[in-house]
DNA sequence: TATACTATGATAGTAATACTATTATATTTG
DNA sequence: CAAATATAATAGTATTACTATCATAGTATA
């Protein structure tokens, strides 16, 4: 799989930056510093000015690719998104049973990422540990509404509705197929985070990963 | 039910407050309108030198009450899951069977809060609309395993223990009722900030309540 | 009734944040 | 080689998130 995904480039919406962090060698070092940095020091205390000292840059060359750490942020989850949507797709395809794929994909989904897959700059394993613990700030926000006119949630919709669909085939007559995959995705990073914050409030630990909970969770619901 | 909770008073962590907020006249006045205000102008832009200048008073005044806006989202928000807590209690303890306990339980917690009850200085329906917003910020940080141990979040754990343990009356033999009551309880939230955002990726509207989502979702999955 | 204590308010000040603007310099391209 | 472009350096602004000090009004107490 590796060298299949080397070429591939995740498609943000470009409104999202400024200028393309994928077209130079800066943007890229910011792309990679700014997900070691906000993996260690959180998202409210990142700012350009720490992240300019660490990649030996300049605030203002970074404010030439993102508006602020807000647009950053989403950028980051876009890319996420995009990146486990191709997983999820290039692992589900060639899966004809509807049962088999639906469980294929809710494992891909709420998996634990393990290891460094092949984009030099970007770590989904740290990538995936941003996204439990910030991702619901980038759209809990006063503006969401007009964010998601300009399509910065686009990604994210569109593997909720591919997950949608999944469940539809399934089951066709299932009421609720559309919050199920909303809860699944939404569920699994909560399940991540209780695992690792707050342990008496889920049944997630080393043993029972996310996955066995809601796959059981699903086919229970379904048929 | 009114006159029963008119002297209820939730009791909120006091490691939370410098001052208890119940115990003045300023106090009261910093709760109502700061619960007005977040849902107002949000959570990022609200600031204790705004708020002062609405309640007309000092902002140095204020931090004697709260050490910071954070602290005071701990507060709101642990006080309404206090108040929901009661709420649960009393509409299920009179409830023998278990099945109808859940499904009752299950309303409580995934209602959308409609009328104001009996606190004078504050609005449950505003204040639900701010933890449905906001509450995901009190926990996402990177101080939330010393905040956890400092006890900040033990009402809402108590919460979810408590649903947790409603579930286990139905179907003793269910292995995952912490994940499911957690997952209810964060889901129910999920659920209502997705019917005012992004509609497309959730079946829950004006006909369907995410209450009947939840209750089909629970009840297919045990026994 | 004097005084002491408490709550609140007013003012000032600090370091950091989140930028914008301008100018300088290095690198690439035509 | 000139021109265009990218990046770096520096300076400056308004706001935030506080802390500290002092003044004053009201209440409790001796």
């Amino acid at each position: 799989m590796k060298h299949l995904l080397q070429d591939l480039k995740v498609n943000i919406n470009d409104k999202i930056y400024i200028k393309d962090p994928e077209s130079s060698d800066l943007g890229k070092r910011i792309i990679e510093h700014s997900i070691l940095m906000i993996q260690e020091i959180g998202f409210e205390s990142f700012t350009f000015k720490k992240l300019g000292e660490k990649i030996g840059s300049n605030e203002s060359s970074i404010y030439r690719y993102f508006e602020n750490k807000h647009k950053l942020l989403l950028y980051l989850t876009s890319w996420y998104w995009g990146w486990l949507e191709y997983q999820l797709v290039f692992a589900t395809n060639s899966i004809s049973n509807p049962e088999e794929k639906l469980k294929r994909a809710i494992e891909i989904i709420t998996q634990t990422i393990k290891e460094d897959s092949s984009f030099s700059h970007i770590n989904e394993v740290l990538l995936n540990k941003i996204v439990i613990n910030e991702y619901s700030k980038s759209y809990l926000t006063k503006e969401v509404d007009h964010e998601n006119k300009e399509g910065y949630f686009l990604i994210y919709k569109r593997l909720v509705t591919r997950l949608k669909e999944m469940i539809h085939e399934v089951d066709k007559k299932y009421k609720y197929p559309s919050s199920l995959a909303s809860t699944i995705i939404e569920g699994a990073l909560h399940q991540h985070f209780l695992k690792e914050h707050f342990a008496t409030i889920t049944d997630c630990s080393e043993d029972v990963s996310p996955s066995t909970y809601f796959i059981d969770l699903v086919f229970k619901s379904l048929k």
